[in-house]
DNA sequence: GGCGATTTGGGAAAACTTTCACACGGGCGT
DNA sequence: ACGCCCGTGTGAAAGTTTTCCCAAATCGCC
């Protein structure tokens, strides 16, 4: 077993890896190690809310090799991540919906920063299109199949009502998008090709909401509630997928 | 054994459970089966876009009774589910951030409709406080601790510049706030008997993207395109965690 | 009133994810 | 040059989640 490790590329990422790949991205591009040449597993584990272990294991998919006894370099392993999650050159979006949220998308400066440009900005509503917003002109989304095929646009973001979401998802599909980021509170149904994911901002309250009642419950049958808020030991924390 | 089966609460819902209940209870409430009277496992299953078997497993934490041969009471498991997630009385949230997103999110309509009011909207910027804004009152930053402890908040929703995010954040858990989703771009360190949930919106797009370079990869070294966007039998579908 | 079609509930296996623990490699001080 | 210390990489174990599959329960029909 030693001629079978020139792999590297190909390998399998597990889901989760690549969910977390790009927290490590964010938190290394970050004030805090954008200037440090190297950072060890436990720094940058630490800074992202996860196990060092973990953290380890998620780059030894990469292929990407630290220094034993040193750490990571930092900004080859920025560039290695962005490599493998494919944000080494901008890609271009379509952003379907100019309605509360679609405009609010529009105007986050995260998605040019990390990776991402709004190439066309739709919607349906004939007030809004022509008009021009935070720099997009808003075109009407009858004119999606074109914008996506002379955009080369793979990726669009769904910020429409519910009830045309499906619709234009499939129109997207048809046109040649083959991933898409749904915002919209309907499980939308996709060809397997597609890659699907799924915001529901309501869905995220209520699994907050579900673990308040879990804590209601609990000081309740705990009795006395003294001794019950005191177990906060300097810093912990807890991130959840 | 059979005198230990009269558990049904307390019952340890395991956490990739209550994110789907969540979605179950938005189908159950959709239009599709709100006039029914009951339902079978395989038809929500399919509306929510996962495997029966683990519907009925996610549903058996519940201690949600279904009746063999027939399947599950809509209004029934409804409010079944509701009550777990505790959503049954709309729960006050304070909403952090006026600028661009946290403004779409003051005038999301699924909050509402799903559980929970926005008791306030806080800002830092003198020139937004006091203005009205989708029918909320802007309010002082400054006010948090009061607002949290008038209204008896638990959860805040963060929508600020990741700059301050954490200061925020400490600040609201030290005025008792045990719930907090996330929308800054930064991982929020907070005691362990808070419950913290993060919405990364470029991270979204940059785990869509590592799946485009996969797929842009696997053209590739398939040789022939023929065939690849062949298999799509009809409607599967494939949500992502 | 019994029989067959239907659909739940849940045990057991499979798949996936995280944590543990430690051997190994590399730099640094002397 | 040598050895010590630090921190990576990774097998193996533990934990979690999903899928498989079938016995048991219920309804409707004859």
């Amino acid at each position: 077993m030693s001629a079978e490790r020139q792999v590297l590329e190909g390998q399998r990422v597990p889901e989760a890896t690549v969910a977390r790949l790009a927290t490590y991205l964010r938190v290394l591009t970050g004030a805090d190690f954008h200037e440090r040449g190297t950072v060890s597993s436990e720094e940058l584990a630490s800074a992202a809310g996860v196990n060092s272990a973990l953290l380890r294991k998620d780059l030894s998919y990469l292929g990407s090799y630290g220094i034993r006894g040193v750490g990571y370099d930092v900004s080859s392993l920025g560039a290695q991540i962005s490599r493998i999650l494919g944000v080494t050159v901008n890609q271009s979006v379509a952003l379907i919906g100019a309605g509360n949220l679609g405009l609010a998308l529009a105007g986050y400066a995260g998605f040019s920063t990390r990776g991402f440009r709004i190439a066309a900005l739709l919607d349906a509503d004939p007030a809004m299109i022509g008009r021009d917003v935070r720099g997009f002109e808003v075109r009407d989304i009858a004119d999606l199949e074109a914008v996506v095929a002379a955009e080369g646009i793979a990726i669009a973001i769904i910020a429409t009502p519910a009830e045309v979401a499906q619709a234009i998802c499939d129109r997207a599909v048809e046109a040649g998008v083959t991933s898409i980021l749904n915002f919209a509170p309907v499980v939308l149904a996709v060809p397997a090709h597609v890659d699907l994911r799924q915001v529901d901002l309501a869905a995220e309250l209520q699994i907050l909401s579900f673990h308040e009642n879990r804590k209601a419950a609990a000081l309740l049958s705990a009795g006395n509630s003294a001794d019950v808020l005191e177990d906060d030991t300097s810093a912990r924390w807890r991130a959840e997928a």
